[in-house]
This record gives structure tokens, C-alpha cells and sequence, in this order.
DNA sequence: ATCAAATCAGAATGAGTATTCTGATAAAAC
DNA sequence: GTTTTATCAGAATACTCATTCTGATTTGAT
């Protein structure tokens, strides 16, 4: 007897990029607001493809803020772990945000924010793994503050936990602003009044 | 010639009263997410009667956040500009903001929030207004500021415009930190590092 | 009391959208 | 080259929702 394992036409479309994709066009425009056809029209997937590799758009919006947590936290956050992590290292990420809200052409957002603003409420679990994301948002930053304090730019009595929290919140806040329209300017003078809180 | 203006039959709801509850719904669940039928529902008006009211939707929501921004003055803001302001003051209006955010059943939101991430990235004229309105809140902030500096309990060489931005700011990451299950004891832990920013 | 017409409740309309279905296509194994 | 069957593009379905329409009702002026 043969078991015979058939793969008679392969997929013609890479599920991470399209993923990619998604999670671009959820961040900039929330989840109800992107539509299945969104999206298969900026991956050029199949809904066949999409649903089945995504379930439905539900569970592809999950699989997006997952993503979207992952590539956050490797492309800035990473660097607060290592021990030589200074504040400079903090203003750089809090830089490279305020460059994103203010330059682009494309309306830059937040998947945290639509996700805290459309679906938290009405959805304990997601909520819940949402949270999971805004904590170690605020760990990561902790642990640079505590690199930061040893290095003296931080003040000894600093609570770098309740500090690490006053970042994540001002991060949001930055897009909030960013996307009424304020300049870079008033988004550069509110990421240093809150890094001169840590001194 | 006789001109005759006949109400023939009057309206049977207080169309500001209707406002108010639409605020409320508008500012929990954002634009999409509120339907026509929720208002109707909520205020016990009819279709008719909003439709001939408001206009439609779009120009209900207008009115509502207009009202919104004049009722946050009101209540809270307006202490600001008393020349005896402190920063116990603005610590009062972030400790209500905290309450409100964490101690309601019904999920309290935020209508500037939700009108920057779901509107004024398509709508320019909405999101002038969103920032004019923001604009009042941080220059709110900034007298405020000025007051509580003449009183000496903010430093010196604070700039109290960038402050009354990092406030604003601070007010709007509350609230999403909040709606994603953030303890009290968090939220007051960043009020308090905000706080402590001005000194 | 009668009348005119504004208001009401809810049905009808039309547009948008998530999801499923379908016939055609194409690639892997023989 | 043939067969098998997963994939594709787009049609079909079911549902929600903003807005308009309709017939009944109500109320202020006469």
C-alpha cells in the first residue's frame, strides 16, 4: 500500500509578504475600515488564496498584529537589550517614529492603536494580547532605561518601569498628533520633554 | 397678503439632548463601527427626525465633535485659565481622565482619538478641525503651565508650549493604554512621570 | 371640530462587503 | 502526454448599513 502525497499545483503567491502587505494596510487604515478587497488588490492574492491560507479576515488581522509586533520589536526595540543601551539609543526610535508619522506621503499608523480602538473593547482576547505587546513595549524600553541609568544619563530615583510605560504612551500619542496634522517640530518638542522626564 | 407660518407639528426630542448621546456612542465606538440604527436606538429618535435634525451621518458627526471638544472645555480645561491654576489642576483633570478610562463598565473612549485614526487621514477639512481643537487643548495646557510656573512649581526653563503638546499627547496614550487593560496603578504611574516632566 | 403638513415608525432601496461557490487553468507525478 | 486536483478569477450569496420613501398619526391654527 502507497501512501501518495499529492502536491499537484503549488501556491503561486509567498503567504509572509502578502502578510507584509496586510499588515501595512490594517496599520494605516484600522480593520474595518480595510477590506478583503484591499487587500487582494494591493497583494495580488486570490481571495481563494487569502482565505485559504489566512482563515478569514479575522484571524488574518491576528496573524498581522503578531507580525506587526515581531517586526516592531526587531527593528527598533532590539537594541535596548544590549547592555551598552543608552538613551541615545531611546531618541533614535522615538527620531525614526516621528520621521515615519511626519515625511511620508502615505498615511502612516499604528496597528496598537486601531486594535486598543476598534476591536479591544468588544474582544477579551485580543485585548488581552494586545496588552501582552504595549507590556513588553514598555519592558524593552525599562531595560534600556536601566542600561541608560548605569551609564548615569538617567536619574538614580527614576522608576524605569512607570518610565517605561510613559514611553509606550507617548509613542501613541505621537501618531495621535501626527495624524491631526502637527508638525514635526511639536513632535520633536514632545519626544525631548519626555526624555528630559528621565534626567 | 397674509403670511402664514404654520408649525404644524412640533419636534418631540431635545435635538441637544439627541447630541449628547450621539457624542457618547461616537466617542466609545468611533464613526464605522456606530451605526444610524445604534443613535436611533440610543436617543429614541427617529431616522426622520435625526435626518432632518443633522443632516446625515457624516455632518451628525461633524456637530458631535464639535460639541465634544466645547464640553471638555467646559468641564475640565476651563480652571486652566484662572490665574491661581496650579499643576494640582492639570494633575486633577489627567486623575478624572484615569478614572473615567478605568472605572466605568461602559468602555469610555475618546472622539479626537478615533476621529485622527478613522477620519482625518481621508478627510482634510476634519482633520483641520481635529487639530485646531488639539491645538486648544495643548495651549490650555500652556497657560496652565505659565501659572503654575509663576507659583513655582514647575522649573523655570520649562517651554510650556512643548510641555502643553507632551500633555496632550500623554492625555490621548491613556486612553489607548486603557482600552487595552492597562491597570490604574500603570495609568497613574505615567500621570505622576508626566507630572514630573515640569519640574 | 377641521385642516394642513410636519413628524413618526418602519419598510424599501441601493451600495458595500465578508464569505462561499464555480468553471477554467495549470502544475506535479506517472 | 495524460491525469489529478489545488489554485485562480470572478460570479453568487447573504448580510449590514446609510439613506429615502410611505402611509398613519399628531398637533397648532383656524
Amino acid at each position: 500500500m502507497t501512501i501518495l502525497i499529492c502536491m499537484v499545483r503549488t501556491r503561486t503567491f509567498d503567504p509572509s509578504a502578502a502578510l507584509t502587505e496586510a499588515v501595512n494596510l490594517f496599520a494605516s487604515k484600522g480593520y474595518s475600515e480595510t477590506s478583503m478587497e484591499d487587500i487582494v488588490k494591493a497583494t495580488g492574492v486570490s481571495r481563494y488564496g487569502l482565505y485559504g491560507t489566512f482563515g478569514n479576515k479575522r484571524e488574518l488581522f491576528e496573524q498581522a498584529l503578531d507580525r506587526y509586533s515581531e517586526t516592531m520589536g526587531k527593528q527598533a526595540f532590539l537594541r535596548l537589550l544590549e547592555p551598552d543601551a543608552s538613551l541615545e539609543h531611546i531618541r533614535k526610535i522615538f527620531r525614526e517614529r516621528v520621521s515615519e508619522m511626519c515625511c511620508e506621503d502615505e498615511t502612516k499608523g499604528c496597528l496598537f492603536i486601531h486594535t486598543a480602538m476598534e476591536l479591544a473593547p468588544k474582544d477579551d482576547d485580543l485585548r488581552d494580547v494586545l496588552q501582552r505587546f504595549m507590556r513588553r513595549m514598555s519592558k524593552l524600553f525599562a531595560v534600556g532605561l536601566d542600561s541608560a541609568k548605569a551609564r548615569g544619563e538617567v536619574r538614580d530615583s527614576l522608576d524605569v518601569n512607570a518610565a517605561g510605560d510613559l514611553l509606550t504612551s507617548t509613542m501613541f500619542g505621537l501618531v495621535v498628533l501626527g495624524r491631526s496634522g502637527f508638525s514635526r517640530e511639536s513632535l520633536d518638542g514632545i519626544v525631548e520633554n519626555t526624555l528630559g522626564a528621565m534626567r
